[in-house]
DNA sequence: CGCTGCGATATGGGATGCCATTCTGCCCGG
DNA sequence: CCGGGCAGAATGGCATCCCATATCGCAGCG
């Protein structure tokens, strides 16, 4: 599996002095977020650690904070296997997403001051521009973008650092197909509501429309997941 | 090595065939959490595990677990430091524990069964009358353990895991002093209202009264923590 | 022909040693 | 008397070895 280009330019060596582990946890999340390792595949350590050109000691690292991220899990004498990815667990998880991100949300709508606004409404400005002319691609970045921005500005840490936890498997699902455009467009329109909600300081609608917004993204990739589910 | 400390008889040593480092994590977080490593104390890897009689290898998972949790920060040749702890993280994380909770409290409205319900009954009496003897180490105990069973049974394993990373770092507070009696029948009287809204299946009544008990709790312990805020 | 038991292999966990970095304290020069 | 630099100690990170256990295949017996 993806070998092992021996002169790895991205090797670490001397450009981090610490933390291999964590970029091997980058290396290996990105692998499952974009689908190349399936539901199920399994990650040993030390076939990863030959293919890193590593000891094993930073590689059982890494699979400590992939499984700390909930996208793997690790059984003894087993190895790690990459969990399952359904509609089930995509609802679950923008409950929860859709909870942490309507709180900043209405935390930013009572606090933000004049430059959270302004970083807002430049970022809201381009996803609205790549919308437009169609670029998917930067469109969910920006999007993305906006998301984790919200959360940052809130101004709560607590809340920033259990949303980053929960990012990652969320996102499994960007790459498993194309939006419908019908969802894309509510999902523009949601963004601008969000956008007035904040202009107004707002803060129950704020919420209400952020809330509403991640349930409906989290029943969209549930859809994806499993078509024949539609609730 | 591994030799048997003759004074620590719960060495796992044959008791845990493995998870050698959770027991050690169990070990320090117990410390922490009851204040025996106030903040700003070292945790260094040699130390504990010549004191626990076991290698670096566990003990340092064990720091990254509880680093995980939140409770202690590492920093390369510095060492494992435990957290602060003060007025606003603990506001800040009762404003997240609150969304969670909140949003598993109004699951429960809607969809707990008989059984669940009377799981929650049987707490809520006796913490009643834990509470009415002032034996306040089992309310305390008692009332944790409704907060943990509501999440546990409001069926979203993303809610539980993610509340089970906060709820050491909030029960910090615990072992600081005796709270305020009046708070403390306030505390009381809204877990009353929680246990109406769910048996008249009222969700959203549940969901705003749990967030404002546990904004309450948090304020209370933030005040314990700084007694010249109060919020 | 099928079932049981034993051994080989795979795999994660723990122990240990070495290394790089950083912090501390002392000594020397000004 | 004070400041800068240097040496040694402290400390976490990485590499490597050994171990316990689970899994799988094969052989031998019923």
């Amino acid at each position: 599996m993806t070998l092992p280009d021996p002169t790895d330019p991205d090797l670490p060596a001397a450009a981090t002095p610490t933390a291999i582990a964590e970029w091997v946890a980058d290396v290996l999340r990105d692998r499952i977020v974009k689908g190349e390792i399936a539901p199920g595949g399994r990650l040993v350590e030390r076939k990863i650690s030959a293919e890193l050109n590593l000891s094993r000691t930073p590689v059982r690292e890494a699979l400590k904070l992939l499984r700390n991220d909930g996208l793997i899990e690790i059984s003894r004498n087993k190895g790690a296997v990459v969990t399952a990815y359904g509609a089930q667990e995509a609802l679950d998880l923008f409950e929860v997403i859709a909870a942490l991100e309507s709180l900043s949300a209405g935390r930013l709508a009572r606090a933000a001051g004049a430059a959270e606004m302004e970083e807002l409404e430049e970022l809201h400005d381009r996803m609205l521009v790549f919308h437009k002319i169609g670029n998917h691609t930067d469109y969910f970045d920006t999007n993305s973008a906006i998301h984790d921005l919200i959360v940052e500005r809130a101004g709560n840490p607590v809340i920033q650092a259990t949303h980053r936890r929960l990012i990652a498997r969320a996102r499994r699902g960007r790459y498993l197909a194309i939006m419908d455009p019908a969802r894309l467009r509510q999902a523009v329109e949601e963004h601008c509501i969000l956008m007035e909600a904040l202009r107004a300081r707002d803060a129950g609608a704020a919420e209400a429309v952020w809330r509403r917004h991640l349930a409906h993204t989290g029943e969209s990739v549930a859809a994806l997941l499993d078509p024949a589910l539609h609730g």
